[in-house]
DNA sequence: TGTACATCAGTGAACGCGCGTTCACTGATGTAC
DNA sequence: TGTACATCAGTGAACGCGCGTTCACTGATGTAC
């Protein structure tokens, strides 16, 4: 380990080649990513790419084999970035339960609204013709694991509000109860999730509840980026934060 | 007016021509929405389409002026389409609110899932390049003017849960009462809104709860189009009616 | 009813462009002795 | 420390493909007299 070019975990050497391919795939996905807002998903292009590098096209493929495999790069770089905003924000110990949704959301929110080619990526229309291989399954439940782990931890502290607080109107219906709890096929898919992430300790509703409100919070951030609030809602600042304390409440931090 | 050949509307008499042509524009239309499953918004080509009805290339600029006009017109279609099935279900005279509200919900998501790449073509990510002409705005209006219709017929007939009925705890927190009067800004763009939907019977909060519950319709609706429910809850039918019954809540129907 | 003219749908060739991927190669960097 | 060999990043040409759009044209359909 001399100093300068010790590699970061391991005690291998770096050699000038694996510094200058790091630094290349960095810079392949930086271009790819701005390409991106000019022509989407389906418009990016390893020529184009190239050859805003100033390298010959077929170098690419000493870096990633397909063009597939660029896209895929990207999607797990746009999930990752987004996890990991919606986790540092969730996890915050200390506070309530309550805030800490709201910071998560928001957090999610700015992400999107700084980076909303690398959004449309990942939440918008599925790109033609690509299939999302199994690496990106993890990056892309990072976000509604910390959803869902912010209603577990509420549950396992007692912070998360019962159908019993939900107020004597809510008890009406039955199976139409709007915070009850769920039907059979409903708490059937639930408890099969919430053992899949090994947290047994979160209520059927409540699970479903975050995953509700995990919709809902991409629908609204869907339909600010892709332009449904032109001319009604826009800026949807007020709006947004509205939904979000409704959010709260249906998971059950309300 | 003789009979056969006698125009729809007018009493001009149809040429074979004019028949001809409205005939091959259904055609076109339809090849082309064929050709969006495949290639997506972005693939869909003019080339391949003229290929595929056994005409030559050219032949389509007597029909459509580009590829963007093309675009236009299924656009429009596919928001007409939804939004007449959304009216008929929501206009239902005679139900309680509160059904023509899941019903009108299930129609939409019912539309979506048979229409998948109509549904990706108008509410997935936005085609790079292209902007949405002024024509579009009209058709793309109707799927939530039912929806807020439905909240205004509610609220003239008295139907509507004001904020009171949401029982004790939601009249906590001050201004982050989900179900309690709005912001001053939020207030502001709901009444300007209302105002020009010409619907001033229907109160800022409900407004607000029936735009926030048509965000979350189409959130869930992307999600389980888009594949975010892979693995987890799939098939979406329960998930689907509760956030159906929470969004009639929200918006006041509950 | 028949004829002369106007309209317009569809043809075929062309322009100029971009794409993903393969392949044999050059020459620089790294490694084992 | 120096040399022989192996690795591998990047080149340049090529394959075969598809695209949107324009333009001069042919020939069928429609219309006015």
């Amino acid at each position: 380990m001399t100093s300068a070019n010790a590699a970061q975990g391991t005690g291998r050497a770096r050699t000038a080649r694996e510094r200058a391919r790091t630094e290349l795939t960095r810079e392949i996905k930086e271009e790819a990513r701005r390409q991106l807002a000019d022509a989407g998903a389906n418009g990016l292009s390893l020529r184009a790419v190239a050859r805003e590098l100033g390298m010959v096209s077929s170098a690419l493929y000493r870096y990633y084999p397909s063009r597939d495999d660029l896209l895929t790069a990207l999607i797990i770089d746009a999930y990752d970035a987004v996890g990991e905003a919606a986790e540092r924000a969730a996890l915050t110990p200390g506070a309530p339960a309550r805030d800490r949704w709201a910071a998560a959301c928001h957090a999610i929110r700015d992400w999107a609204r700084s980076h909303p080619h690398e959004y449309a990526l990942i939440y918008g229309s599925p790109v033609p013709g690509y299939r999302a291989p199994q690496s990106t399954v993890g990056p892309a439940s990072r976000v509604p694991l910390a959803l869902v782990g912010l209603v577990a931890a509420a549950a396992a502290s007692g912070e998360l509000a019962g159908p019993e607080a939900a107020g004597p109107e809510a008890a009406g219906p039955g199976a139409l109860d709007p915070r009850g709890p769920v039907g059979a096929a409903l708490a059937a898919q639930a408890t099969e999730l919430s053992a899949a992430l090994g947290l047994t300790e979160v209520p059927p509703q409540a699970l479903v509840g975050a995953v509700i409100a995990w919709t809902q919070l991409f629908g609204m951030i869907s339909f600010e980026l892709f332009g449904q609030f032109v001319g009604s809602f826009e800026p949807a600042d007020a709006l947004f934060d509205r939904a979000v304390c409704q959010l709260a409440a249906l998971a059950g931090l309300g």
